[in-house]
DNA sequence: CACTAATACATGTATATACATTAATTGTTA
DNA sequence: TAACAATTAATGTATATACATGTATTAGTG
């Protein structure tokens, strides 16, 4: 849907002010939906990240640091997230032998069980591919790119 | 900078997941600029939405339910961001006559004089207009309305 | 080596948010 | 019109988040 209908507004002062809020309603609609996929999993879209970032890690640990470079809201507390995972054992913490202020983290079997069963509910890619073109896509972070330098 | 050097990850699986995931990124970046542009004001990026939103109403006023349904993130509690823009007097509270239930809200002198130094500090729309041009503005909304379809 | 700075992570705290529930009012309909 | 449904906003509550601060460990410097 327009912008304009998703938020009863009659028109926009440019294409620029357009877009940006395109960009922040566009990022609150995925996150929310994403939140919604990952109820019945009792993660949050945060956690599910921070399991993704560990499945792609394999079997290497990965230290607190290095998950919040990698993911995409760094404001979060990676701490807590990482602890708030441990408890529900899908990752495990182990203190660095070599630098023991770092912590190892790993992700559990049941942790890439969970995600396996996840990320089928979380396909949007599946449903963004009968929506625009790859092209689209490349475009499309061509452009977000831009606007961050 | 390249999603994947902002991430430290080597390759996406596809320019679909990239996109998705430069969507988030760039919402975060924007959300978190926001805030720290709106933060010398004492308002938050929600609550500066909202006091846009009245601006645009005019001497108009406009119910709760009204700015929810214009507000970016639709999840947010729109009592209590009004309640606190309220007490912070930038913006007037009267029960609806026609319909008691409701709630006529419109900005105040003070919240106008705010909101036009905040505007000031929140023009990043002059600093995106020297990174991407007028009709790639147009193609980023157009892609990112085709995904929510 | 002693001392200071820097790093990595955890925690305290105030605020924000999501979601469910409640309360008041209005709309509908039998 | 009485009873029930729908609407509008406020509130309760658990959780999440931002930001500052604390703690332990390592790095750097004289």
């Amino acid at each position: 849907m327009r912008l304009e209908e998703e938020l009863k507004q009659g028109k926009f002062k440019s294409a620029y002010q357009k877009a940006i809020l395109n960009i922040l309603f566009t990022g609150n609609w995925l996150d929310s939906d994403a939140a919604k996929r990952l109820k019945p999993f009792g993660i949050s879209a945060q956690q599910y990240n921070v399991l993704r970032i560990l499945k792609g890690q394999g079997e290497n640990s990965i230290s607190v640091n290095d998950i919040m470079s990698r993911m995409i809201d760094k404001m979060s507390n990676a701490s807590r997230l990482v602890e708030k995972l441990r408890t529900k054992e899908l990752i495990e913490r182990v203190t660095c032998e070599h630098d023991r202020r770092q912590v190892d983290v790993r992700i559990t079997k049941k942790g890439l069980k969970l995600l396996e069963k996840a990320d089928l509910e979380m396909n949007f890619l599946g449903e963004i591919e009968s929506k625009i073109s790859e092209k689209e896509a490349t475009v499309l972070s061509q452009i977000l790119e831009k606007i961050r330098d």
